[in-house]
This record gives C-alpha cells, sequence and structure tokens, in this order.
DNA sequence: GGCGTACCGTTGACTCAGTCAAGGGTAATT
DNA sequence: AATTACCCTTGACTGAGTCAACGGTACGCC
C-alpha cells in the first residue's frame, strides 16, 4: 500500500501516523498492563535492565513528572513491588530497587509484551521477518544518531559482493554522470576475470563495511608491465563519504601491493571524479598521461596515474 | 547503537519502546495540537484528508469509542469546524463534513507537524534521508501486511540491476548450495557479455519487481546451436518465491523467444533446483541429458532442458 | 406486516493518568 | 552564611478516555 513517491518528511508522517495505530491496537486489544498502566510498565522494565536506578534517572530517563513518579513509586512500594532507599551518595536522591517479586512481575509483563509481538508477527510471512527487523535497526540507528560514530572495517569479499560492486559501480555513475550500460558491462567483466582466475598472492580485492553493509570496494591486480599493480573500481557510496574510507581503502591497497613486492602501482580514471583524484595525490599517485575519450556514451578525459613503491618503505 | 544480534520479537519490541519515546518527546515538545487534542488532530487529519466520512467510518478507522467522539464532534461543531448532517443513505449515520474553517486548522496542524518532523530530521545526514525514508515505508509495508497483494511486474534492466543479478545469484547460492566464487565469476561473465554486446531484438534482460524491489530475473540469448534461445539465470528471491514470479518470467522469456522467431529454446540446470524444474515443466520444456560434473566447489548433476517453440504457435 | 437483532448516535456518570504549584530538605557554589 | 539548584513529596486539579443505558432506524426472517 505505501507509495514509492513522497519526501522523506511525509513518509515519516505516514509512519507515524501508522505507528500510533499499530502501537494502540497492540497494548489495547490484549490487555497488556493489567493490572499496571503502561508507565508503571515502563518503570518496571527500566528497573528490570538496570536492576537499581535513582528516581531521578528515571525521571530524566521516561521524561516523567516528578510528582507523578513520586505517587507511582508509592503505590508500587506498597504493592512489594519496588523498595526505596536513600541513595548513599546523595541522602536527597533516592534509589529504587526490584524486590523478588517485583523481578516476577516485570518478568510477566516482559512476557506478555513478547507474547503480543508474537502475534503481530505472525501475519507476517516469515521470509519477510528478517528484512522487517532490518528496517526497524535501520530506522533506529539512523533516529538514535548513529551513536558514537561505528567505524568501517575492511575485509574480503564474501559471496555476493563482487556483484554488489558491479550493481553499485554502474547505478552510481549511471545517476552522478549518466554512463550507460557499457559501463556496467566493463566492470561485470573485470570482476568476472578476477573471480575466475586471480592469484591470492598477488591480488586482492576490499570491501569495506559500515554497519554490517558493505559501503566501498577497490580492486587490486597484476598489469601487464611486469613488477606493476594496478588500482581498480574504487568506490565509497554517497552516504557514507567524507569518513576517509576512500583512503583506507586505497591506503589498504598501496600497503598490500608493496608488501607483496611490486615496484610500482598504476591506475586509470576521469577527471570529472574530482574526489577520487584527492584520494590518489594524498598517496602520492602521480599523474602521467591525460587523453580525451568517448566511452559508456560520454566524453570523458582519461587519466592515467602511478605510484613508486619502492620510494617510501 | 542497535545490535545487529537479537530475534525480530526482540528487534520489534526494542524499536517499539523507542519508538513510543520518540513520538512521545516529538508530541509534547513543540505543543503540537494545542488547542486541540492527540485525537482531535487524528479526526481533523482523517477529515481533511478524505473530504467526509461518516462519524461511524472515523469510530472504526481511529478506534474511538462511541460517546467519545459524539462528544468531540459535537465540540468541534460548536467550534465552527466541522458540520454534522444525516447521511443520504442511511438516517442512523452521521455525515461529517469539513467547514472551510475546519480545513484551514486541519492545515495549520498539519504544517506544525511537518515542521516538527522536519526539525527532527534536521538531526539526520540528508544523504541517510533516503536509507530511513525507505526503511520506514518497508516497515509500513510489510506490518500492513501487504494490502492486497502487489502485483509483481517486469521490466528491462536499469543501472545496476545486472550487477544485482551478479549479487544475488552469488549470495543465494553460496547460501543455499554451497556454490564458491567461481559461480560469481561465471555470473559475472554472463552479465558481461551480455551488457557489451547484445543484439536487442533477439536477446533480452528481465527483471521481476515487486514494491519496487528488484526480486528476480531472467535472460534470454542466443544460443551457439542456430535457431535456438537460451535460457539463463532465472532466480527469485526467496521472500517472493510462491507468487509465481518464476512463471511470469519464464513465460516473459518464452513468448520474446517464439516472437522474434526462435525454434527452440534450450536451457542447462542443475537438479538440485527443484522448483526451477516444475517451472520448467509447466512451461512444456523437457529434459534432454543430464550429466554430473563438479563445479562451484560442489558435486552436481547437470541438465540439458529443451522447448521446442513452434509446436504451439 | 411484524418481530428480533444489530448498528447508529447521544447522554450521564465516572475513573484515573498525568499536570501544576507549593513546600521542606540537602548539595553545591559563592 | 547566603544564594542557588536540585531532590522528593503532597495537595488540588484537569480532562482524555471508558462504560453503560437509551432512543432511533435498518435489515433479515418468519
Amino acid at each position: 500500500m505505501p507509495h514509492a513517491s513522497a519526501t522523506p518528511v511525509q513518509e515519516i508522517r505516514a509512519f507515524n501516523r501508522f505507528y500510533t495505530n499499530l502501537i494502540g491496537a497492540l497494548d489495547y486489544s490484549r490487555q497488556l498492563y493489567v493490572p499496571y498502566t503502561l508507565t508503571e510498565a515502563r518503570v518496571l522494565y527500566e528497573l528490570n535492565h538496570a536492576s537499581h536506578l535513582d528516581a531521578a534517572d528515571l525521571r530524566s530517563e521516561l521524561s516523567l513528572d516528578a510528582g507523578y513518579l513520586s505517587r507511582l513509586l508509592g503505590k508500587l512500594e506498597k504493592a512489594g513491588i519496588v523498595e526505596r532507599a536513600p541513595s548513599a551518595r546523595d541522602p536527597r536522591r533516592q534509589r529504587i530497587t526490584l524486590t523478588a517479586r517485583g523481578r516476577e512481575t516485570a518478568a510477566l509483563l516482559d512476557e506478555r509484551s513478547s507474547e503480543a509481538v508474537g502475534s503481530l508477527l505472525s501475519n507476517v510471512p516469515s521470509a519477510l521477518r528478517p528484512r522487517l527487523a532490518d528496517a526497524m535497526r535501520t530506522v533506529r540507528g539512523i533516529l538514535s544518531g548513529g551513536g558514537a560514530a561505528p567505524r568501517p572495517r575492511l575485509r574480503e569479499p564474501g559471496p555476493g559482493d563482487l556483484g554488489w560492486i558491479v550493481q553499485r559501480n554502474a547505478a552510481l555513475y549511471a545517476a552522478e554522470y549518466g554512463f550507460n550500460i557499457d559501463y556496467e558491462g566493463l566492470v561485470a567483466r573485470i570482476v568476472a576475470d578476477f573471480a575466475e582466475d586471480h592469484d591470492p598472492h598477488l591480488e586482492r580485492t576490499w570491501i569495506a563495511e559500515l554497519d554490517g553493509r558493505p559501503v566501498g570496494c577497490v580492486m587490486c591486480v597484476r598489469d601487464d608491465a611486469p613488477g606493476t599493480a594496478r588500482l581498480r573500481l574504487l568506490l565509497v557510496e554517497p552516504d557514507a563519504r567524507g569518513m576517509g574510507i576512500g583512503d583506507q581503502l586505497v591506503g589498504a591497497c598501496v600497503e598490500f601491493a608493496r608488501d607483496v613486492g611490486y615496484r610500482e602501482m598504476t591506475l586509470w580514471t576521469n577527471d570529472i571524479l574530482g574526489a577520487a583524484r584527492a584520494i590518489y595525490l594524498r598517496h602520492g599517485f602521480v599523474l602521467v598521461d591525460e587523453k580525451p575519450h568517448r566511452s559508456f556514451g560520454v566524453d570523458l578525459l582519461g587519466q592515467d596515474w602511478q605510484l613508486r613503491l619502492g620510494d617510501t618503505p
């Protein structure tokens, strides 16, 4: 039912409406919290997953009114679910602990909630469940501000990653520069050559991964000229740029080439790829040749770059 | 911050907690609805996006208490925001219409809400916004039960789709049957050949699309034998199986081959691909040869299938 | 035609989650 | 020592939402 064309704002608002309805239905239809209230359940959840907190923590965490929380805790205490004691460090504060009975009820509520979600999930074909969980993780990750800038890491390609290289190269350069299907063919050919026959000691591909998602790649293969390595297919996803991933990839590539004994590294690129040029420069490549050509349906200025590997051992 | 390892149920619950907090903060911090209530705002929204509804519709749509809604509408009527009139078709029902003034206030609330979402979004790097919207659409689409089973449609590949074919073939067959990188190379080679040089009148590729996402593919190319077409790379995503997409793809392929004058169609597959075999059988292919081989790191039983295209004109 | 059932909206009575403001106590800052 | 700021509590209140009873009309069935 959701339409494909919408601005992010519209999409988010539609999602909000949808989700308020859903949560309402989920909470209400089954009596999820009886004999407690939603807020009490939230408090119990927090307590159960942090063993002991100060009342002030609860207040700020769940953004509750101080008076409301005070009364609420009083009620829970009378029911034998929590215990209140002045904090050791600051007598103004109050340390809240779940009693054994409190942990029981928290577990009960937990289970009920899991059940409700489970029955919601039972209407979802099991093949779609991983996609659902994945999408939710994405939303949460993005909206909670990515939390502490995850580090990208490099790894060797797994099944499908070479295909990913083809897909992203083709899609991005088509979108950004209007490259046609010839480019996709070229990349597929390079990747096929690599997959079918490469010397793992002298040729290698790296995938840059961020949050478990591939966001970049580079390949190092033998060049026709003896003692020379060729860097190919450097790519970083637009939404992962500016994090030094390109540098990391080229760095790994150059280091590898030097380690395994290449004396020189070469690469071919086009002048329109400005960000890439900056990276090559930073790693010591020098422009040795430049000539115009028409490829992939557009007019381009091709460039050959070189890096001597012996110089800085 | 979200962890990668969690069951769908855990993931959904975490998401629910997260999103209730978020919505709470969003609604409350800015005074989104004053001088109306959340429920009134929801009612106004519904009315504004459907021009006129019966009260009963509102009740079921937003799952409101009848008495509550009645009073609520009374208040809105007194404020000159809605008009109530008995429905023409059924005097029991009540038709609710927004007045001009009502449309104004609805627009105002709308704008405020958009603003709030916009300011939320301003904390999200713009490169991530499309991904966010996308993930939300996915969640909504999956949870709302796909609403009226969207029809898959076939189209020609766009930029990146050939790469997608490589990626999914490699990833799926690696996961399901343990195929190694040789298979990815083979697919990349096939795709490269197609991209670099194919006769659009005699060779074609189809992508099956569902909800704007590619979920399947097939390719028709010329075979070495004269007058013969070869079907290759048939694939349907696991979560889109059982919807007849494979049939649709093979059907398109066969029809195309027949239309452009091939007299025969052939294909090579392996016996472990049971679902595919059923599809080929349904389209009239017959098994003409079978021989064991070792490829892609596993022992397989290869099969040649054929279909005469002249028979059923 | 008439009866029972079911849905429509209205109204009264109520509950109870959540808010606001005032106040007493201690910590931190000066 | 005084000011400020935070902690919790308590009283008083609001108002969103619920429940039950009721009069009215449609619809199915004999």
